[in-house]
DNA sequence: GCATGATCATGC
DNA sequence: GCATGATCATGC
C-alpha cells in the first residue's frame, strides 16, 4: 500500500530518506507507470515543472493539486524542487529562480502583504534540489540536498523587509495598470518572472486595457543561490560581505551611504572617508573610492550580488554628456541565429539585470571629478521592442553572413572592419560594437562572413547607447 | 563632435 | 587564459 504522508514531521522525515537517491532509485524500476512512460515522451524529458509533479507523486504519494494552498495543507508544507548546476570549479550553485506561485492580477490588487495569498501559500517551504545535468533523464537526477525555508524565522529581516518590498512595488505597479510592463529587474530578491509554456500568451489585468504576460512570484536565481551557499552548503564565501546590518531596504542603504558625498570632488571625498595613501593612480581608482563610500569591506557587496545589481562607474564629461555607451557580455554568434528573440540570452539579461549607476562628472582643465549623483536603473519595458528590432537585424546579418561591409587601413596601417551591424543611429537605444581584447581575438561564426570569407569575427557584444542612458540621470 | 572600431586593465 | 568593465583612437 502507498503510505501516505501527513504531518510536518513525517514529510520530512520522507524527504531525507531520498537524499542522495534518484526518483528511479525511489520507485523501482519495473513500476514506473504506463501514464508516466507516456508524459515523458509526450513532453520530452524536460518539460519543467514536472518533475516537481513526479516528486510529488512518487516519493509522497499524492496527486499534484492546482488550488491555491499549500501542498501539503494540513502540514502547511509547500514542496518546491529545484536544479543545481556544478560550476567551472565544480562547486554547485543554483541553475534556476525559485518560482512560487502565479500570480493572480485581479486578485493581488486587493491584496496585502501581511495577509497575501503568497505569505499563506509559502509560509513554509520545503525545497528539494537536485543535480541538473544536460541529456539525461528526468527520472535520473540526483536528489542532493533538502531546504527548509521558513518565511518567518529562516530569513534575516532584513531580507524579508526587502522582500515585502519587492511584493508592494510589483503589486503597486499592477494597480497602476502597468502587469504589461512588469520586469525582474524592478526587484531586488523577489521578482516576478514570466511564466508560461509560450511566450506568446498573454492575459488580462484590472487596470488596463493592455494584455500582460502571466508571471509568478520567485526568488531571483542570485537569491536562492546565496541561499543555497549560506543555509544548505555552508560555503560562506568571505570575500562578500554586506554593507549594512540595520533593517532596512538596499534603496535605503544606498541613499543612506551615497547621499552625503553629493556635490563632492574626488579628493574631498578621500579627505572626509580619511583614506591614507589613496591616491589616483591606484588601480581601479574610481571603483575603490565608490566602494569605500559605500562602506564595503571587500569589493563584492553581499546586498549587491544577492540581487543582481550591478554598480557602473560612469564619468560625464564637462558638458554633461555621456561618452561611453554601456557594454553587456559579448555574445556567441553561433547560439545567437539559434536564439527567438523572446527567449534570447540578451532579452533575459535585459530584464533581470538591475544596474546602480556611480555618476561622476569630470571637470574643466582639471583632474577632479565630482560626484554627481546615483541611480538605481533597469531597463524599462516600454522600449524593449527597439532592442528586438537591433537584435532580429543582428541575427539576420550574421544567419545571412554578411557583417563586414569594407576593410580599411588606418594610418599606422593597421587594418579595421567596418560593418554592417546596427549602429548608433540604427535607432537611438542599442547598437553592436566590438567587444574582445583586440582584433585578433575572434569568435567562431556559423557562416562565413562573404567578405572576409572567414568562419570567424571579432568578438561583439550588444551596447545601450550612452544619451538613452543619460536620459535617465536627470532628476 | 560624434560614430565606430579597437583595445587596455583587472580580476577570476 | 579569458571575460568584461572601462576607455581610447581614428576619421568623417
Amino acid at each position: 500500500m502507498n503510505r501516505i504522508y501527513k504531518t510536518k514531521e513525517e514529510i520530512i522525515k520522507r524527504a531525507e530518506e531520498i537524499l542522495g537517491f534518484t526518483l528511479r532509485n525511489v520507485i523501482n524500476n519495473d513500476t514506473v507507470s504506463g501514464e508516466i512512460e507516456d508524459n515523458l515522451k509526450k513532453q520530452g524529458s524536460n518539460r519543467k515543472g514536472y518533475y516537481g509533479e513526479l516528486v510529488e507523486e512518487m516519493v509522497f504519494n499524492q496527486k499534484p493539486n492546482t488550488r491555491n494552498e499549500a501542498d501539503f495543507p494540513l502540514a502547511g508544507i509547500e514542496l518546491k524542487t529545484t536544479p543545481l548546476k556544478k560550476d567551472k570549479t565544480k562547486k554547485f550553485s543554483s541553475k534556476e529562480r525559485l518560482v512560487f506561485s502565479k500570480i493572480n492580477y485581479g486578485n493581488i490588487v486587493e491584496e496585502e502583504w501581511a495577509s497575501s495569498s503568497f505569505l499563506k501559500k509559502n509560509n513554509f517551504v520545503l525545497i528539494l534540489f537536485y543535480l541538473y545535468e544536460k541529456e539525461i533523464d528526468l527520472l535520473d537526477y540526483i536528489i542532493k540536498y533538502k531546504h527548509e525555508l521558513d518565511f518567518i524565522n529562516g530569513i534575516s529581516a532584513q531580507d524579508v523587509l526587502q522582500i515585502q518590498k519587492d511584493w508592494e512595488f510589483i503589486v503597486n505597479k499592477i494597480k497602476r495598470g502597468e502587469a504589461h510592463l512588469l520586469s525582474e529587474g524592478d526587484t531586488y530578491y523577489l521578482g516576478a518572472c514570466t511564466k508560461a509554456k509560450d511566450s506568446s500568451v498573454t492575459t488580462s489585468q484590472p487596470n488596463s486595457e493592455i494584455p500582460a504576460k502571466p508571471r509568478a512570484f520567485s526568488f531571483k536565481q542570485k537569491y536562492l543561490n546565496y541561499i543555497v551557499q549560506t543555509k544548505v552548503l555552508n560555503n560562506k564565501d568571505e570575500e562578500v560581505k554586506p554593507i549594512s546590518s540595520q533593517n532596512k531596504t538596499i534603496d535605503e542603504i544606498v541613499v543612506g551611504k551615497l547621499n552625503r558625498y553629493i556635490g563632492k570632488t574626488d579628493k574631498e571625498i578621500v579627505v572626509k572617508l580619511k583614506l591614507k595613501d589613496f591616491s589616483i593612480n591606484l588601480k581601479q581608482y574610481r571603483r575603490m573610492l565608490v566602494n569605500r563610500m559605500l562602506g564595503a569591506k571587500t569589493s563584492r557587496i553581499e546586498e549587491f550580488e544577492k540581487s543582481n545589481v550591478e554598480l557602473r562607474v560612469v564619468a560625464l564629461e564637462p558638458t554633461g554628456i555621456l561618452r561611453e555607451s554601456i557594454s553587456f557580455p559579448k555574445f556567441e554568434y553561433k547560439d545567437i541565429v539559434k536564439e527567438d528573440w523572446e527567449t534570447s540570452e540578451f532579452r533575459s539579461l535585459l530584464e533581470e539585470r538591475r544596474f546602480l549607476f556611480i555618476i561622476f562628472q569630470k571637470i574643466k582643465d582639471s583632474e577632479d571629478i565630482i560626484f554627481k549623483n546615483f541611480k538605481f536603473w533597469n531597463f524599462p519595458m516600454n522600449d524593449i521592442g527597439k532592442v528586438k528590432d537591433v537584435w532580429e537585424e543582428t541575427k539576420k546579418l550574421i544567419k545571412a553572413g554578411n557583417i563586414v561591409k569594407e576593410i580599411k587601413k588606418d594610418k599606422n596601417g593597421k587594418e579595421k572592419k567596418l560593418t554592417y551591424f546596427p549602429g548608433k543611429k540604427f535607432n537611438g537605444i542599442a547598437h553592436v560594437r566590438p567587444h574582445a581584447r583586440n582584433g585578433a581575438d575572434t569568435t567562431e561564426l556559423p557562416v562565413r562572413d562573404r567578405k572576409t570569407g572567414l568562419n570567424k569575427h571579432t568578438k561583439s557584444c550588444f551596447w545601450l547607447n550612452s544619451e538613452y542612458i543619460r536620459n535617465f540621470f536627470e532628476n
